[in-house]
DNA sequence: GTGAAAGCGCTAACAC
DNA sequence: GTGTTAGCGCTTTCAC
């Protein structure tokens, strides 16, 4: 260890070094205006022998680019943020953002209207939202083009990123179809959600196409709401020979909810997940379940959204099915 | 939604609309120099019907204040980012840093002196480490002081948020013994990590007392390490009638490898585990743990770090037993 | 108690 | 191709 404090390099240090003005170090430096080659040279030197990093600070305040990506969680209750899928995202972007030296806050969404103040604040580089829905995406300001994503449904402003949940609810379907069930009940996320409604309709055409009974009671991906989920379809419809939850939370409430009612996992209800997380593998009967990409996600909407490159409207991430006992 | 992208209030808008200068708007508002009440009171309307908000870039580049919360995260691997612990440490520090107006970000902190750097970066306002070890402390410079806490243990220069894990080891040992076990085996954390090695001095103090054999398989929190942890143990000491784990995923992934190999959980050997995760209430047998307030923890933290309050040098956070059926 | 003014480090017109 | 200059919004002396 040498200095404790390492005195901190100024633009101005570099260009003296370099034997140039300021603004030809930022010139050479940021590689826009016209520079000629030996001062490139000689400034990019002084840059890496003083080990320069630019101050964000500075920059933000004079291009007004702010410095915090914004993760908007849409939700009926502040109680989103602590949702393992919300933490999974605003962990992959705290490291993306890491890489370009600036950070994440994270944020309830209550309504789309509170996008509109994020708009106006100048440390906000950028936004994503999380699980939007068309009202949502209908309050982004057109100024915001390029500088937002949403992870979930997108728009014509805002580009989505998103798993492909209606093709892994459909070969689910078929999966459970082509193991004998057909007395299969659809376990959706909230019915605000536009994804849930995009399963949903998967759910539906698999069903209808086969001439089988539809049967959707909602839940919240909660693993409570997968138990009373399962509680109320059981009620309703005593033959459900499946269940097809589209979060492992609630599928392992479902199957908790079973048991309960001394029903066998998968020997009298079958019973399927989405998200593959850890404990699934562990449950007893192991889960079945869809692979959901949340990482891949989320890193790639930050990386578009601080980049500032053009994307394309809407980009789909494959899910995979994965068998395991309990179907 | 009237206009979609608002006019930026700055401070000048603010002092004209309260008819003082700019100065005294910032007296009034930073609450410092001398200010007449009147004044302060026109400037502080002013403030909220225009709802103005200081721009966090300009403050921290005129105080070098920084803007960004780092949450650093000490492991072997640059996995340990994306660990459920480190997660949920990374959202609480995210919603906090959305009060403030600026954001957190997150990276491996593979040896001490990579937090040298992080002291020379001018962008950054702040740290939380998580898991130090008594080196990496060693390493913070001392002109830190004040900008920096730590998850874990703490230094003469860092400050400690954690939770009491020694008392609640001994609490679960005492559980355990209360209740018939006496071969009981620990399954800590890595024993590079102090928090670790204090459970297991915790863990001897209590089978010393009683006379009885001491039995530690270290594990990596991971649920694989609960199983790898669970096997060697079994092969040491085959009548091993307990296992405490410290993290709820090595318990689940002890019980796994305790049905795997035949035995009964809790009739031929108890399992706990530590943190109290949502699946610890679903596994079967239902897992006896004891809590992890972490979102307490991570969020006094980071509050510590932004208010820049003095902070006692140690701040301990309770654990409660919670138990289940698999002890 | 209050205002004028300097300056944090950087970018971007604008002259030369 | 390069240097000069004017701010971005804020804090903070320093006069008054």
């Amino acid at each position: 260890m040498t200095a404790s404090v390492p005195q901190r390099v100024t633009l101005d240090d570099v260009a003296r070094a370099a034997g140039v003005s300021r603004a030809t170090a930022a010139r050479a430096l940021g590689g826009y205006g016209a520079c000629s080659p030996d001062a490139r040279r000689r400034v990019t030197a002084a840059a890496a022998r003083l080990a320069y990093t630019p101050n964000a600070a500075a920059r933000a305040l004079v291009n007004g680019a702010g410095f915090r990506l914004v993760v908007a969680v849409a939700g009926s209750t502040p109680g989103v943020l602590a949702d393992p899928y919300a933490l999974r995202v605003v962990g992959s972007a705290a490291a993306v953002c890491a890489v370009h030296g600036i950070g994440v806050s994270a944020q309830w969404l209550p309504a789309g209207d509170h996008l509109v103040a994020l708009a106006g604040d100048r440390s906000v580089r950028g936004v994503l939202v999380l699980n939007p829905t068309e009202q949502v995406l209908a309050a982004v300001p057109a100024a915001w083009r390029g500088r937002i994503a949403a992870i979930g449904i997108g728009s014509p402003a805002v580009p989505s990123f998103d798993v492909d949940n209606a093709d892994a609810t459909t070969v689910m379907m078929r999966h459970l179809y082509a193991s004998g069930r057909r007395r299969i009940a659809l376990v959706p996320g909230p019915s605000w959600l536009p994804c849930a409604r995009r399963s949903v309709r998967a759910y539906r055409d698999v069903m209808l196409a086969a001439g089988l009974p539809v049967r959707v009671v909602p839940g919240d991906f909660s693993v409570t709401s997968g138990g009373v989920a399962t509680a109320s379809a059981l009620r309703r419809w005593p033959d459900t020979d499946a269940l097809v939850a589209s979060s492992d939370a609630m599928a392992l409430g479902a199957i908790a909810a079973l048991h309960r009612r001394g029903r066998q996992v998968p020997g009298d209800v079958a019973v399927a997940g989405f998200d593959d997380i850890e404990f699934a593998a562990l449950a007893s009967p192991t889960l079945t379940t869809a692979s959901h990409p949340v990482e891949t996600i989320a890193t790639a909407a930050a990386t578009a959204v601080l980049d500032g490159r053009r994307t394309p409207p809407v980009t789909t991430y494959p899910s995979t099915l994965i068998r395991r006992e309990s179907t």
